[in-house]
DNA sequence: AATTCGCCCTGTCGGC
DNA sequence: TGCCGACAGGGCGAAT
């Protein structure tokens, strides 16, 4: 699922071919997606505008345009894909899988591309997502930060000074387990299901610990980590086990990489003892018993 | 007030 | 081979 360093990728890949680009059309074929605005407002009035700016904020990828906002959330399985005005249609582009080439040419509009968005220079920017869990905000303006959605997330994870945002959450520490508060979006922006497994593996801290049993040299150690699997994420260009592509359809690196998230049953890559899954907060879990102890050793 | 649960949705997979 | 139930899960709103 696309979480932040997903997100970021999505991000970088798209600066260059949007920035500058102006909207020609727009078509959207399910309107559910789209929040907070009529269909027909954003097909009205985001034509002739141009785009101004590519900003993420937690799992949030921002388009801001001359006058407005469009907002996107993936989801579990949305895609957000460029096609230049040279792409050639490729019928095969999203039977790729995990560590196969990057496709070529642009992904056909097929039933679950949702939201399509032409440029006058001939690139189309379209939305897919098979399992329809994303969302789309149109805002007017640029007041993206103070919609309801937007306005209640955490801080930015790799912005963080760590000793200062402990000090300020002491109270989020109660009495949940500690990979629910990770996922907690008002917590700390852009953590999900992988990234969370993979801080608390890298962190040796069992994912039902309860957050306020973690000792203040854990929560640190804790914070680090997220930050740590979050930039290594990135710089493999996101997790692809799935759904999740770059703009220009190709898979991220990551998965291979991780440690915990996808593992269960297997050997855990640092000690050899059986990786364990179990239900946490409702999301499936990936921990080492042995690195991972419920109860501290001594 | 804090926390958990139920739901939305559809492609994929294992079992029979 | 084909059918079917289980499963994947982000985040919101309801229930506890």
């Amino acid at each position: 699922m696309p979480e932040l360093p997903e997100v970021e990728t999505i991000r970088r890949a798209l600066e260059k071919p949007l920035q500058g680009g102006t909207v020609s059309k727009v078509e959207l074929t399910l309107p559910r997606l789209l929040l907070d605005a009529k269909p027909l407002d954003m097909a009205r009035s985001l034509p002739g505008q141009t785009v101004r700016g590519v900003i993420r904020r937690g799992k949030y990828l921002i388009l801001e345009f001359d006058r407005d906002t469009v907002v996107f959330h993936l989801g579990m399985t949305g895609q957000l894909t460029f096609a230049p005005s040279d792409a050639i249609e490729n019928p095969e582009f999203h039977r790729t899988v995990t560590g196969m080439q990057k496709p070529k040419g642009a992904h056909p509009v097929d039933k679950h591309t949702h939201l399509v968005l032409f440029l006058t220079n001939g690139g189309k920017l379209m939305f897919r997502d098979p399992r329809t869990f994303g969302k789309i905000l149109f805002i007017s303006g640029h007041k993206w930060a103070d919609h309801p959605r937007v306005g209640k997330l955490g801080p930015e994870p790799l912005d963080l000074r760590i000793q200062p945002f402990l000090k300020e959450k002491k109270s989020d520490f109660s009495s949940r387990p500690i990979k629910s508060l990770l996922l907690d979006q008002s917590f700390l922006a852009g953590v999900g299901n992988i990234y969370a497994d993979e801080a608390l593996f890298a962190s040796g801290i069992h994912p039902r610990r309860l957050a306020k049993t973690l000792k203040p040299e854990e929560r640190n150690r804790l914070m680090t980590h997220v930050k740590s699997v979050l930039k290594k994420g990135i710089k493999y260009q996101g997790t692809t086990f799935s759904d999740y592509r770059k703009p220009d359809g190709s898979s991220g690196d990551n998965y291979e990489r991780l440690m915990a998230y996808g593992r269960g049953g297997r050997p855990c890559r640092r000690c050899g003892t059986v990786m364990k899954k179990t239900v946490v907060a409702q999301r499936g879990t990936v921990f080492c018993p042995k690195c991972q102890p419920l109860r501290s050793r001594q």
